[in-house]
Parts: structure tokens; sequence; C-alpha cells
RNA sequence: UGGACUAUGGUGUAAUGGUAGCACAACAGGUUUUGGUUCUGUUUGUCCAGGUUCGAAUCCUGGUAGUCCAA
């Protein structure tokens, strides 16, 4: 084993489970190297006067001095702004319900793990993600975790197997429990007992206000508009279509005397689409910008299923290949509140086959209809 | 302008003269590495002024407001 193969750069955010990581990779005898991404400051994160970093940096340093690891603070803030950021608010003024952890992940920090573990001379990058990795004839795939209400592989589809490869998840076979005992056990029985660890997150309070702020134009490019009824009857007015996500129920300050969801988002006609429970049930929705481990593999696969938002159970499905990009996805058991935007992620049992973003569902039966007749 | 009807939380509605209830909305909390969902809890009301009655949302009188029919 060389130099390099000993090292390996932990993503520490400054919670429990990347803690959890450096220890069990120090008992393992790697040499740990931390490095923590400044990437938003949130207000609240500053909770003494006067201090210069937020606190999830300070608290990584300092568990880091504790664990006498090397440990470095990258400063991302002006590119994280630049991607992530820019990248949350496009998704709503065009409509569409962004999924940031699914891009920040890929496209963001684990990518600058990697430029870090160059630089720090690591072979390898591990983190406190809750998923396993398992290699089958050449690929590496990202598998469930073994704590179903922890697992989070929902959220790493987009990563690029060059990345995959180098990467550890040493939480993968624990539940969260576990982690919590393991960590007390090693001295941190303060930490151990703590709340989740703190995001990093930027949206501190309501998206709607984080919009706000960072789009201060908003209200004049999307101004109130009006719900309709599946039918395009007005029901009443809404503050503007980037408020509002499919699915969504509390808000919408409209009282038809029975639950009303948000059907549908017209960004063309300032329209938000409100009707019942039953109207948000779905059986095909639209996927694009495809990403499979083994394209063949997704496409043959007779045990698929699809998870339409994180904490959710993957919904038995088959689909059918549209073009390189773009799948229609037929699901054979109950699903609602399709959200564009939002990753669709494809498993065979516990294993991630590949993903791709939820597209606008217009036309999609009439999609569906033809690819049945042409099959049939 | 004549006639008829109605008036209950933010909205829509219930209550033989006897504790004003329900749904939706709103708010708060829990859950949660995105948004949304779900769960738990909470607040808010009898149009106004009189009268009858042990007791009035309910009956009576007047006022006010709205709706409908007539012109």
């Amino acid at each position: 084993m060389t130099e390099k193969e000993r090292r390996v750069l932990v993503g520490m955010s400054g919670g429990i489970d990347s803690l959890s990581v450096c220890i069990m990779l120090q008992e393992q005898g790697y040499e740990v190297v931390g490095v923590t991404m400044r990437t938003w400051d949130v207000p609240s994160h500053f909770s003494t006067p006067g201090q210069e970093q937020p606190d999830e940096v300070l608290e990584a340093q300092a568990l880091a001095a504790r664990l006498s690891i090397e440990h470095h603070v990258a400063d991302v803030r002006k590119e994280f702004k630049e991607v992530i950021v820019r990248y949350f608010i496009d998704e709503y003024m065009r409509g569409r319900t962004p999924n940031p952890c699914v891009m920040c992940n890929p496209l963001f920090k684990e990518r600058i793990l990697c430029e870090w573990a160059d630089r720090t001379n690591c072979a390898w990058i591990a983190t406190g993600h809750y998923c396993r990795l398992e290699d089958i004839s050449g690929h590496r795939y990202i598998v469930t975790g073994d704590d179903p209400s922890k697992d989070q592989s929902y959220f790493l589809w987009k990563l690029p197997q060059e990345i995959l490869k180098r990467m550890m998840f040493p939480l993968g076979g624990m539940t969260k429990t576990e982690v919590r005992q393991y960590l007390a056990s090693k001295g941190f029985e303060t930490k151990a007992k703590g709340g989740e660890s703190m995001e990093i997150c930027f949206i501190d309070k309501d998206y709607r206000e984080f919009l706000k702020e960072h789009c201060p134009d908003i209200d004049e490019r999307i101004g109130p508009g009006w719900f309709v009824d599946s039918k395009g009857l007005k029901l009443g007015q809404h503050k503007g279509f980037a408020y509002y996500t499919i699915g969504q129920r509390r808000g919408l300050e409209i009282a038809l005397g029975k639950p009303m969801y948000v059907l549908k988002i017209n960004p063309g006609k300032n329209t938000v689409m409100l009707g019942d429970a039953e109207q948000l049930k779905a059986e095909y929705m639209l996927v694009e910008d495809v990403n499979a481990v083994d394209q063949e593999e997704l496409l043959a696969c007779n045990n698929l299923s699809v998870r339409i938002r994180y904490r959710s159970r993957p919904i038995p499905c088959r689909i059918a290949r549209i073009d390189d990009s773009h799948l229609l996805v037929k699901f054979l058991e109950e699903a609602s509140a399709i959200t564009p935007g939002q990753s669709a992620v494809f498993y065979d049992g516990n294993r991630v086959l590949g993903g791709g973003f939820i597209a606008f569902q217009q036309g999609v039966k009439k999609l569906a209809e033809e690819i049945n007749n042409a099959n049939g």
C-alpha cells in the first residue's frame, strides 16, 4: 500500500456522522485528512458575536484538533452561489421544484473533495452518507444504507463512476442509533446525544423568503396569478407560481371545504392548478437527463422500482426509452404528486441503477398510448 | 321604488328555545440532509339596538347589509 493509499479525505460537516467516519477510519489504520466546506453563511449559524466562521466550521475544526487530524477549510462560497444557489433559484423561476442536494453532491461537494484529495495526496474520499457501494462486473453501484429511515442513496444518483471509485461510505452498514452508540463509546458522549447535525444548507427558514432575498425582482417577474381547477375555472388568486410546488396543500390560503393540492404549475400562463388528492395520482411520468451506470441494464431490468422523492418507498415500475436522455415510466403501484425538477431514482432491489430529473408532464399520456400501440 | 328571502369564526355550513359543532383555511409543534406530503395540538364566530323568557343563534319589533322577483 502506497503512502497515498493510506490517506483518506473526509468531508467533515461538524456533525455526528462525519465525525464517526473520521474515528472509524483512524481505527482502521488510515491517515485521515478533514476538509470542511464553507458554502454559505447562514446568519443564524454565527452564534457568538464577532466570530469569523460559521458554527459548523468552528465545530469541525475543534473536532479535528481533538482527533489530531490534518484539517482544512475550503472557502467555496463564491462557487456555491454561482452553481447551486443559481440553479435553485432558476428552477423555481421555471415553475419547477429544485433538488439542491442532488445537484450539490456530484456537481459540487464531491468534486471539490476530489480536488482537495489530489492536493493533499489522498487516494480516497469518505463522507458520512448512509449508503453502501457494490462492485459488479466492472461497475460501481450505490446501494441503499442498512438503516432504511436514514438511507441517502436518493441524493447520489448523479455521482459519476470516476468519483465513485475513490469513495468510501463507512456508515452504510450502520443505523443512526449504532452510530450514536459508537460515538459515545469513543468518548464523545455529549456529541452523540446532540441533535441532528446542522445542515450545510442555505435555506435557513422558508425557501420563499430566500427566493425574495436573492431574487429581488421576483415579484415583478412573476406577480400574482390565478388558482384554477382542472377545467380552467378560476378559484382564487395566488402569489406567484414560484411560491408553490406540486402536491402542496398548506399555504394556499384558499378554503374549498376539502383539502386542495397543487396539481400543476403553468409558468407560461402564471396559473397554478388545484385539485383533490385523487387528481394528484399518476400512472405515467416523463424523466429527462437520464444517467445510468449501465443503460442496457437499466432498460432490461424486470425488477425495477423508482423513487420519486426522498423518504418514500420505491414504486415498482416499467420503463421505455424515448431517446438518449428521456424515459417514459409506467407505475405499477400508486404514485402521487409527480413533481418536475425532483429526482427519479431507479433501483433494482436496493441497488441504484441510475436516475434522472422528472420533466414537465405535458403530453405524457398521449406518449404512453403511442408507445403502447407501437408495442402492441 | 313595491314584494320576497337571508344574515353564525378567515371561508362554506350545522344546532325540537337549553354546553354554538363540522369541514376547509390559518397558526404552533413533531417527523425530515431538498421542496411538498403525513401526524399532533391551538386560536378565532351567532350583523346592530331593543323586547319576550329561568334561559335566545333560534321567537317579536326596529335598524343595517346582501340576494332574488317585480319596474
